[in-house]
DNA sequence: TTGACTCTACGAAGCGCTTCGTATTAACAT
DNA sequence: ATGTTAATACGAAGCGCTTCGTAGAGTCAA
């Protein structure tokens, strides 16, 4: 009963995590630096965005000190993994196999990710 | 200049869109009765969905008939790789093999999936 | 022609996301 | 104490998505 529904994070919001992963623990400040030269945007308007993501629980806040420090609640992979899921039910009809054939098909992949993908595939073989 | 937005359909749009895959073109109330069972949803909102779809560029429709007709504007691999395209660079960086590993991880693909991958890989080797 | 059905069109409510302006509170220097 | 700077809190506007009720028009049979 803890996790009521599967929290799928905005726009707006995951440009958000991703500064926190980058940087790690962050204040509205820092990243609102960072975000504003990629794309203009005021800094309430960060602010409100984190504001919301903690009541959604996708960050967590230390109001120990004045500036609140923000900390993303998942980790990088773990959000992916979900985001990554819910596409493949909303867009795959489950089937990560063909998921994996978009993703590949068009872009070049370098030998080194190749073959890391390769391997990948060999470990899975072994644990079957 | 043809091209304004990517579009992005939203999670309706793609129930609706995956009807429409399935089944090729349909009525309105083609697509209501496959939605209907699945999620209990009214037919006017079905309706105004594929009007707005319609406004979008996401369907046709064929108006030679008192009840139109529907047709997905793109296959469903091309919103696959656009959806995945997206996904990737919102949350991977754009890095297609680290899509591709948090897509494996955790589901067991079969071993004829697996081998399909191979494949793929093989081929994108060869065309380098 | 009237009635029963079946469509489409229209409009509006409710909610979430995004944006920001304004108010308030805290810290610090003078 | 007072003024300046910097932070959070609050509220509201605008837009898109989703939902549906109601109105209006087409079709067909009695």
């Amino acid at each position: 009963m803890s996790e009521k529904k599967l929290l799928r994070p905005t726009d707006s919001e995951l440009a958000i995590l991703n500064v926190l992963w980058k940087r790690g623990s962050s204040t509205v400040r820092e990243v609102h630096q960072d975000l504003r030269p990629v794309s203009p945007i005021g800094y309430t308007t960060v602010l409100k965005l984190m504001q919301i993501m903690t009541e959604k629980g996708l960050v967590v806040r230390d109001e120990s000190e004045r500036a609140h420090v923000y900390t993303a609640r998942l980790t990088e992979q773990k959000t992916q993994r979900q985001l990554v899921n819910d596409l493949l039910d909303r867009a795959f009809g489950g089937s990560a196999t063909r998921l994996v054939m978009q993703a590949l098909a068009g872009k070049r992949a370098s030998a080194s990710d190749l073959a890391e993908i390769r391997q990948l595939l060999d470990e899975m073989e072994a644990t079957k």
